[in-house]
DNA sequence: TCATAAATGCAGAAATATCAGCATTTGGAA
DNA sequence: TTCCAAATGCTGATATTTCTGCATTTATGA
C-alpha cells in the first residue's frame, strides 16, 4: 500500500492541540478561527487558536482563504483520503486489520440500530462483494 | 478532574508520545519498555520510553506488573472499551456519528474484499438488526 | 473619505513535554 | 554469598508547544 503514503497525514507527529484542531475540521469539513476555538477542549484565548491554525497551514495541513475580513480554514488534502487514512489506522491499532472484525464490532453493539434502509443498503453492498 | 478511572480515556488529552505509546500498547495488548520503543515512530532512547510509560502510569491509563527483573506494561481499561471509545469517535469525526455510513465505507473500498465466511458473519448480524 | 471595529502577523514569554544520565535496586549465575 | 549485568527511580536540562499582547491591516458604514 505505497501509494497512500506519499501525503498521508501522520497524525501521531502532531502536538494535542494541533490534533484537536485536525479532528474539529475534519468533522466540520470548513471554519473560522473563532468557531474551532468554540470546538476545542480546555478553550485556549482567540489569540492561541490563531497560532495554532497558522501552524497547521504552515505544515500544510490546512489551507485557509480569506472570506471578506476573515480567513475560513479548511483541508488541504480531501476528506475522503484524510478519512481513509484514519479508518486503516484504527482497523490495524485494533482491529488486527480486518473490515470484518470492525463491522462485527459495529453491529454486535447491543445499543445501536441501524435504520432499516441502511440494514437494506450494506445488504446490497455485501451482494456485490460475494453473491449469496 | 480527579476521578480518572471512572472516565473513558480523553485520548486528545494526550501528548504526542503518550498518544503513540498508547496506540503500541493498544495494538500489541501488552509489552515491555523494550517493545515499546521498538514500536516508536522516530524512535526515542529506551530513557525516554520508560519515562514516558511511567507517566501514563501515574495517569491511570496504564498498569504494569513485574515479571522477574523487568516491568510488563498493559491497558488499565479494558481494550474492547478503548476499541469501542475509538470507534464512536471515528464514526462521529468522519461519518456524522452513523454506522451504516461507516461500513458503507468500509464495503465500498475497492482495493479490499472480505473472505466469504466474514461476509457470511455479517449477514447474520444484519438478520438479527432486522430480519430480511 | 475617514473613523472604527474586527480581523491578521508576529516576536518572544510561559508552560509543558521530552529526554539524558547517573544512583539505586534486582535477580540470577558462579 | 557475592558479583555484576540489567533493570528501575529520579532529578533536572533541553526542546517543543502553547499562548499572550501588541502592531498592523482590512472592510464597513456614517
Amino acid at each position: 500500500m505505497q501509494h497512500f503514503q506519499h501525503m498521508a497525514v501522520k497524525d501521531d507527529q502532531l502536538s494535542k492541540r494541533e490534533r484537536q484542531a485536525m479532528d474539529i475540521v475534519y468533522r466540520l469539513g470548513k471554519a473560522t478561527a473563532e468557531e474551532i476555538q468554540e470546538e476545542m477542549p480546555d478553550q485556549p484565548s482567540y489569540s492561541a487558536v490563531r497560532a495554532l491554525l497558522s501552524i497547521l497551514v504552515g505544515k500544510k495541513l490546512l489551507k485557509h482563504t480569506r472570506e471578506s475580513r476573515r480567513y475560513v480554514y479548511e483541508l488541504a488534502i480531501s476528506r475522503e483520503k484524510a478519512r481513509d487514512t484514519a479508518l486503516r489506522k484504527l482497523m490495524r491499532t485494533f482491529f488486527d486489520g480486518s473490515p470484518g472484525k470492525l463491522m462485527a464490532s459495529l453491529l454486535d453493539a447491543k445499543d445501536r440500530k441501524l435504520p432499516p434502509e441502511e440494514v437494506a443498503a450494506i445488504r446490497k453492498l455485501l451482494d456485490e462483494q460475494s453473491p449469496s
